[in-house]
DNA sequence: ATGAAAGCGCTAACAT
DNA sequence: ATGTTAGCGCTTTCAT
């Protein structure tokens, strides 16, 4: 980094922003007036509606959202609480993304921190957000319990569970089908002829993780294969352990002929293994979760592909309906997967 | 999406939250105290101390940090504001995450909205953010001047901008060397003896966009290739145009030899045409911004690597240092961008 | 159609 | 070490 070119002077003339006091004096009418322009209430003549416009302008006045708020009666700050794994992950983007536009078309604004599957960090995002007055809260759990939250729920807070499913709370929640994705997956390597299949697992005490393994071995006890002929690697969380885990197990006598990579990352870390040991095109893959250029990559990597834009999406419309009033009975949304063929899945076992 | 399990009542006992008032009175203590508390001010008794701690406990006291702020002589939310490209983009989230590191190390939390190249956009943004009453905004713009901003600096908020170098402000910057990188990744192709090189732009009023463009064209003038030779394709704004671009590009009785794509998803266009005509191992590319997989495609891409966290970073760590009372002159920090050579870069041109 | 006064939850200034 | 009062910028309530 250089610093390049320099100008001026970075002093902040601290003069202060204008008040709704000072825009009604300058339009020469009261406060009251000009809260009604503002707030778009009826009652104002036209005359008057202009003489406040312009000292608005001229003033350049901007409206304190917070500050209102805090009379108003329904207490909103029309703004929403995020949390999600990581604001840089694509997954969490794209939930992320799809929140905003949907909280965006009614004047919300969307807070959002990234959790980073840390169970200390859970309660200080919450209280971060909570002290920020959000309207309603969307997030993604690391803890074990999530019932600390009863009393924010009781204080009238709407709490929506994205990606993982509380314990201790009745609220709405949105998940992938995480069990049934992994199932697939692993049937659909099944149906190719392979039992000598690895499952690689995140972090165990994460729930979508252990979701996707119970999901793994659901399908194998479909067909009756023994436990001892799969290899299960858990704990796997980050793209480097994963490429370990996988050059470890193509380097066993009798390695895996294929693979179930149950996250993002380890799926590119698996990638990365096949590739450097040259085995890519002789040892099945199926990926949890979608990757950009998945499609050109020799061979293509066949997955099971979430659908993050419809669990924010949905995430949002239902925290938007509890703030106008829905009363329904919570639910539990489930966003199906979707497996997507493209040719590392569907390689045949080596013969024996 | 289907609705699989519920349960309990959705409705929303509206009760109120606690306020600092309550909690006085509940440890008997008037309502400083607990102030003094809650920020962690001296002079407190550690028997008082215990006392308004309890009822905090007692009550689910949360701070109402926007009520304070309205107070308070610095005036100050805890709450930056940032306008990115897309929030759901790798470079987006990457800057996004950047800030909110370097935020949340000091209690502030981020807003973060995407602009999508939208000028009609940009002021609303802006005014949704300074409506908040963040403490600072980090920003890009899409507007071709921005000295609609002017009387918002005068008004004390810090402004840094990302990305696009602002037109009409004064102010802090951050941005990747656009030009120098795209004459790099000209250069490199010209070493390896193409001449005949397609350009594919992004819109052509993004300035990053334009300064990418001068920086081929500067490098192409250096070996005084005429300008005949070349192809410049603008305006090419998602992968669906780039790929068609390409593939009609390819069709042509006479292809380029290399291409340049300018940005990411035109860079993925691209490598599905090339892939698409099979030609990705007979024509050289180099793309600008870095791609997840990148080194995994057959032949891997070579690109120009922006390094969006040190831009967040920066960024972030300016405003911070603008509040802080920095007042030292607004700097533009141009952060290097960097060559990485992975094969498509360094296909030789096709025999004539 | 318009405005004055009170008060939202909090901190600053000034008590004691 | 602790409390009281005023007031931040706004909306509500209630006048006019």
């Amino acid at each position: 980094m250089t610093t390049v070119s320099n100008s001026s002077d970075g002093a902040n003339t601290r003069s202060h922003r204008p008040t709704m006091r000072q825009v009604a004096a300058l339009a020469g009418v009261g406060i009251k007036t000009v809260s009604r322009v503002i707030n778009a209430e009826a009652g104002v003549s036209t005359a008057t509606y202009d003489k406040v416009i312009n000292a608005v302008t001229a003033l350049g006045y901007q409206h304190d959202i917070y500050a209102g708020s805090l009379r108003r009666t329904d207490r909103r700050t029309l703004t929403l609480g995020l949390i999600v794994g990581n604001v840089a992950n694509p997954f969490s983007g794209a939930v992320n993304r799809a929140v905003e536009d949907r909280a965006a078309r009614r004047g919300i604004a969307v807070l959002a921190v990234s959790l980073d599957d840390d169970a200390r960090r859970e309660q200080e995002l919450v209280s971060a957000l909570l002290r920020r007055r959000v309207d309603a809260l969307i997030l993604t759990t690391a803890t074990a319990n999530q019932s600390y939250l009863l009393p924010e729920i009781a204080h009238g807070t709407p709490f929506v569970f994205v990606d993982r499913e509380p314990v201790g709370v009745e609220a709405d929640i949105v998940v992938s089908d995480n069990a049934i994705g992994a199932a697939n997956a692993t049937r659909h390597l099944l149906a190719a002829g392979h039992r000598r299949i690895a499952f690689l697992g995140d972090r165990h005490d994460i729930q979508t993780a252990s979701e996707r393994r119970r999901g793994f071995f659901d399908a194998l006890g479909e067909v009756g294969v023994p436990r001892d002929v799969v290899v299960a690697i858990d704990d796997i969380d980050d793209e480097l352990k994963a490429r370990a885990a996988v050059t470890a197990l193509l380097d066993l006598a009798d390695p895996p002929t294929a693979i179930f990579s149950s996250q993002n990352l380890i799926t590119v870390g698996a990638i990365r293994a096949l590739h450097g040991r040259g085995m890519q095109h002789s040892t099945a893959l199926v990926g949890f979760d979608d990757l950009l250029l998945a499609d050109m990559v020799e061979p293509a990597i066949t997955v099971i592909a979430q659908d993050p834009t419809a669990i924010g999406t949905i995430a949002a419309d239902l925290a938007l309906g509890r703030l106008d009033g829905d009363r329904s009975p919570f639910a539990t949304h489930v966003v199906p997967t979707r497996l997507i063929v493209r040719g590392s899945g569907e390689i045949p076992p080596r013969a024996v």
